[in-house]
DNA sequence: CCTCCATAGCTAACTTTGTTAGCCAGACTC
DNA sequence: GAGTCTGGCTAACAAAGTTAGCTATGGAGG
């Protein structure tokens, strides 16, 4: 039930102008998101943008920070539920699921957040960590925790960029590597995060 | 000790723009590899790389051969090495360790073949697919290879992406994670692949 | 009430990028 | 020797991000 990190703070217009970007960019793919596009959307020129954003990474940065701030609420959620559910489920497999969910519910989104170097200036600290810690929280080591990330990571993008080949059954892929996972988690996990095991 | 499938053939001038294309991708970025700078290093003007190539992404798609020829030739290799080791190696860590030092010796090609959809039609075929082959052989069936694959993928984009925290362990991390897969390769993998075992 | 100034729009214009059109010199063929 | 193919060239365009500088509106302070 961790609460998201606060993020950065927006203007009421430089909020709608980052919400008009969200839609633009699912919609119609990352090449689709250009300074001129997104001002006709909004109905303004393009440069009058510029009094909102410093220039066009900014507003994707912005978009980033929603990015990591969904999948870290998401994945946090599964855990919870996971972890609630009577019996308890399996935090591993809870973790995976949804975080193919949420890559493939927003592929666009997915992809600009996650491909290429984070510009960790420009995000709400400690965002990017806390959107991660699910993983730590549901592998119980931070060794498994990366190595299940990468996984989770690699299935999702090469999913999405049509890398497997035709009829792949992924869900049986994923369930294959789930299984390898949760059969090397350190016996019964890890409790609430304690305050230096999020450090 | 399979062989390359043959690559798209190049008249000898189209090579050379080639090679140039990858020394610029590879010493200046994906963004500096651009059509002028390219001319530039050659010693002509832009429009000249219109005779031997259709568009910008046909250089590209040429990058991608090499990339997934040299990628594909290294994890073949290291399988036959690992095999015919005394004793034979473990397939799975040799296979992981080659596709790792490939990654991260040629960074920006990496990048470049492995992001984003493949131009397919632009690729020899059977190239992506021969590429692929040393995960199977070395998990002995196809829903392990493609974890394993993505895995590994996972692993090397997010280091070069520079995702990971900062002091991260990443030989424990990949260590860990071929492990996990070790674990779950069905008894005795696979020999020498039969016809039908690569379609 | 009037002045001032910050806000948020505008037009014009510049640079960089991929790309096309069309010209020309040299070399090879018949 | 005439013609054609090859591989260069210049000029130019459209789309992209961006900057400079103008202007209208609307609230704050005197």
């Amino acid at each position: 039930m961790s609460t998201v990190p606060e993020l950065s703070s927006l203007t009421p217009r430089a909020a709608e102008i980052v919400s008009a970007a969200r839609v633009l960019l699912e919609e119609e793919g990352r090449d689709a998101l250009t300074v001129r596009a997104l001002a006709d959307r909004l109905g303004i020129r393009a440069p009058s943008l510029y009094k909102h954003f410093s220039d066009k990474a900014a507003v994707e940065a912005a978009l980033m920070e929603r990015g990591l701030a969904e999948t870290g609420a998401a994945l946090h959620a599964a855990l919870d539920a996971a972890r609630h559910a009577t019996p308890p489920e399996e935090p591993i497999g809870a973790v995976l699921r949804a975080y193919r969910r949420i890559g493939l519910a927003h592929p666009n989104l997915y992809r600009l957040t996650t491909s290429g170097p984070l510009p960790r200036q420009r995000l709400a600290p400690g965002l990017e960590e806390w959107a991660g810690t699910p993983f730590f929280l549901a592998a119980g080591e931070p060794y498994l925790a990366q190595a299940l990330w990468s996984f989770a990571h690699g299935m999702v993008i090469l999913e999405l960029d049509g890398r497997y080949p035709e009829g792949s059954d992924l869900d049986r892929t994923w369930a294959e590597g789930a299984h390898a996972f949760t059969a090397r988690r350190p016996r019964g996990g890890v409790e609430r995060p304690s305050a230096e095991a999020q450090a």
